[in-house]
DNA sequence: CCATTCATTCATTCATTCGTG
DNA sequence: ACGAATGAATGAATGAATGCT
């Protein structure tokens, strides 16, 4: 097995943006840095990840595999949740820049190497005690929605108020959110519905009518 | 060897937060969002569900005709099963109507091209190893049944007490009760005979769900 | 063949870890 | 403390296998 480089969560744009803009910030465009590395863009992202999906299905991979196979290959596991959300667009511009060499080169060394079945190694779970999902009601979430769209960032004392008037622990409203605001970053922003995707499989569309609705 | 499955899910619906009330939700009607794509109300979808299955049987297909023409014409396989439940309205509400548009094209399509057989192209299910389907014993079901209607959701230790006093196993309870969650949520709730084919007299919505906490 | 039940895979929500200011 | 990366647990979509008419 190759040296795993630890080094997982490495600085990779070490960019800054001033523009805190919303989600799907283009690549830096402004001056020409040449990267050792390729700089997509979203379109490209976008592009990639369709495609990354279809092969993965048509190679008969679940996305559970896929981030399994990672590890094996590369020393980086990753779970199902994770390739969920980059088939899905639902991560960071810069999460997603650096999760696409690994499922790239995956890609093209699954599909040469034509099924070799690969091992298996069980990861020993680890042990802390993990609290008990607390699971938050439809109205309550509406509050909380409401809220964030006034004051995406309350201030600690906001929080304990809020959580009292809900009924909730202050942790879990404070973490709520941490988790809203990251939903706002992504390069599929939150409540905006994806475009009318076109199937993946469809090749050409023989039909000469059609557009109708 | 990994599997083949199904055909492609694509992230379609990424819905706002609307309440999910429960079965047969009406379309979002409050927020000024321009809604690209129609909004059918339950009665829509009710109706057109059962005009589709009479036109579908007048023109001589099975559910799973329909089912693997979808797959042929769009790209999305879909199995008997999925048609058999749209037909009866045993689909979420938001499923329904991303179903909906599919079939109904299918419909115009097949309606006006007099007999075009289609090829069917067979995907060979490989086989990851399932679970041995296990059966349930009705007595057992009873049990189970009686259980969820006073805790729906019951903790990972309920679930283990309870699998253990009925001699199942833990997924198996597990399991159940999650499928068991989802029958509650569909646009025709569980423990509801099936509608009267022809009469429809308004009926006030009896609550279906509440929480005791 | 259609309907229902057990089971799997995909999607989303609550929660934790880690680097950095 | 805070945001970014990431995941376990849970919900939602969907099917294979099995029952029924």
């Amino acid at each position: 097995a190759p040296a795993l480089h630890h080094g997982l969560r490495d600085p990779l744009g070490a960019e800054e943006a001033g523009a805190h803009e919303l989600a799907a910030s283009p690549p830096p465009l402004g001056p020409p840095e040449p990267s050792d590395e390729d700089a997509p863009s979203s379109d490209d992202l976008e592009q990639f990840a369709k495609q990354f999906k279809q092969r993965r299905i048509k190679l008969g991979f679940t996305q559970a595999d896929v981030g399994l196979a990672l590890g094996t290959l590369y020393g980086n596991v990753f779970s199902q949740t994770t390739i969920c959300r980059f088939e899905a667009l639902q991560l960071s511009f810069k999460n997603m820049c650096k999760l696409k060499p690994l499922l790239n080169k995956w890609l093209e060394e699954t599909d040469s190497s034509t099924g070799s079945p690969t091992n298996l190694d069980k990861i020993a779970a680890q042990g802390r005690k993990r609290k008990k999902r607390t699971s938050i009601e439809v109205g309550v979430k509406g509050a909380l929605e409401n809220h964030f769209l006034k004051c995406p960032k309350p201030s600690a004392h906001e929080i304990t108020s809020l959580a009292d008037s809900l009924q909730l622990e202050k942790e879990v409203v404070r973490v709520w959110f941490c988790n809203r605001r990251q939903k706002e970053k992504r390069m599929t922003p939150a409540g905006v519905p994806h475009p009318p995707m076109e199937d993946v499989y469809a090749q050409a569309d023989t039909s000469p009518l059609h557009h109708a609705l």
